[in-house]
DNA sequence: TTGTTTATTTAACAATGTTAATTATCTTTA
DNA sequence: TAAAGATAATTAACATTGTTAAATAAACAA
């Protein structure tokens, strides 16, 4: 009875396993029943006897990258300096991870919600996600009184909008064309959302490649 | 030997209006050959006879978007106020067009590059469809002295972010649900883009639905 | 009218997601 | 251990896509 059950799960793992890395590395274009399954090592339609169709299996991807990208933010922001400096370093890196796997900003955001089988608690997560993963910096910063509170609603919505709507128009439409260009717009976009708003602005701003990573697309 | 330049001409037509009636109304997602062909009158292998393939048919729909969504701003936005206030109107309106058409949102800014077949000139037309559009909006403020000039580049790097990343928010993941919150938190954020980096700034800022259509999606 | 070029359609193929029927494998129990 | 029954996995098949090649219809020139 017990061993149904276990062997139920290794086999989701192992069609989920194979769905999420070719979405790392090929993204959703190169995604098929048969490509998962053949991954997998299964004939294709034995998918359906452990999920309901291809979609019920990619979007319990979803909650597997959320975590991961979460993880990636905190690893490379450990220090929690309570600044704005900080809070613009884990914006940064959340952008990163999706800059390294564009294939998950597709899922992410680029995906139909109707694909997801209209399931609302999965847009919640993507949509939440970098007010979530950020959440402890922002705090910092209200607690510290570097932002100021009637303010931050307002700066969180423009952060988030110029994330996304940046990271669209590079990783979709090649604006800008290199990584480095790409920073060095965004950075100071950043900057300057912050520049008002906040109480105090002694920290220094950046307008040159302080990218955590130095991958480029 | 006129004749038949004037009936290729003729039955591309066709088949581009099919095309885009089809984009507008149901989007990418519901647009096929077949599908295309049929509204169009003809059989589907017909296509082939006057477009390479499906997304040479796409991308010719790109151009006529364009320029009706540049006639869909001017009309309007017809004042030429020459302030801060109209050039925000712009955006707003340029906005207002995808809010009208997802669809072409879609293609215009969803839709893999590949799948133009990597065609830089379309590609290039839809990233810089925003500042074309608001040209001219951008030129009067600055010419009047109402943005510092030295700000500019900033400043438009910061609305089309802002721009896009709240239109794939809104149409491609519903947040927010509705159209007046949508409204009502895009207008504060792009008023607060020019409270800095221009000049005086004497002009009110809406933080109320003061939008140019009354369509919610 | 006949022959040739052009236009259009029909037939067919490969790749996709999905379902139904069939076979293989494991489990239980006599 | 071996047959019966339940479960797991595969093969076959279908519908829908884009696309190409072959066949037919239409237009036109002599």
């Amino acid at each position: 009875m017990k061993d149904k059950k276990v062997h139920e799960q290794r086999m989701k793992g192992y069609f989920l396993q194979a769905t999420k890395e070719i979405l790392k590395a090929e993204g959703l274009k190169s995604l098929s029943v048969r490509n998962i399954a053949e991954k997998a090592g299964y004939s294709y339609t034995t998918m359906y006897s452990y999920f309901q169709d291809i979609n019920d299996l990619i979007f319990l991807c979803v909650h597997d990258f959320y975590e991961e990208c979460n993880v990636y933010v905190k690893e490379r922001t450990p220090k929690r300096e309570k600044t704005i400096t900080h809070l613009k370093s884990c914006v940064r890196a959340y952008m990163d991870f999706f800059i390294q796997y564009p294939g998950i900003f597709d899922l992410f955001f680029l995906e139909k919600m109707e694909d997801f089988g209209n399931k609302k608690a999965i847009v919640d997560i993507i949509s939440s996600s970098l007010n979530q993963i950020c959440e402890e910096a922002w705090n910092d910063c209200l607690a510290r009184n570097l932002i100021k509170a009637d303010q931050i609603e307002i700066l969180k919505g423009q952060v988030k909008a110029i994330v996304f709507g940046s990271l669209l128009l590079y990783l979709n439409r090649r604006t800008p064309s290199s990584y480095t260009e790409f920073i060095n717009q965004f950075n100071p976009q950043l900057d300057r959302i912050f520049e008002t708003g906040t109480t105090i602005s002694t920290e220094t701003n950046t307008t040159v490649n302080n990218s955590l990573i130095s991958i480029k697309l």
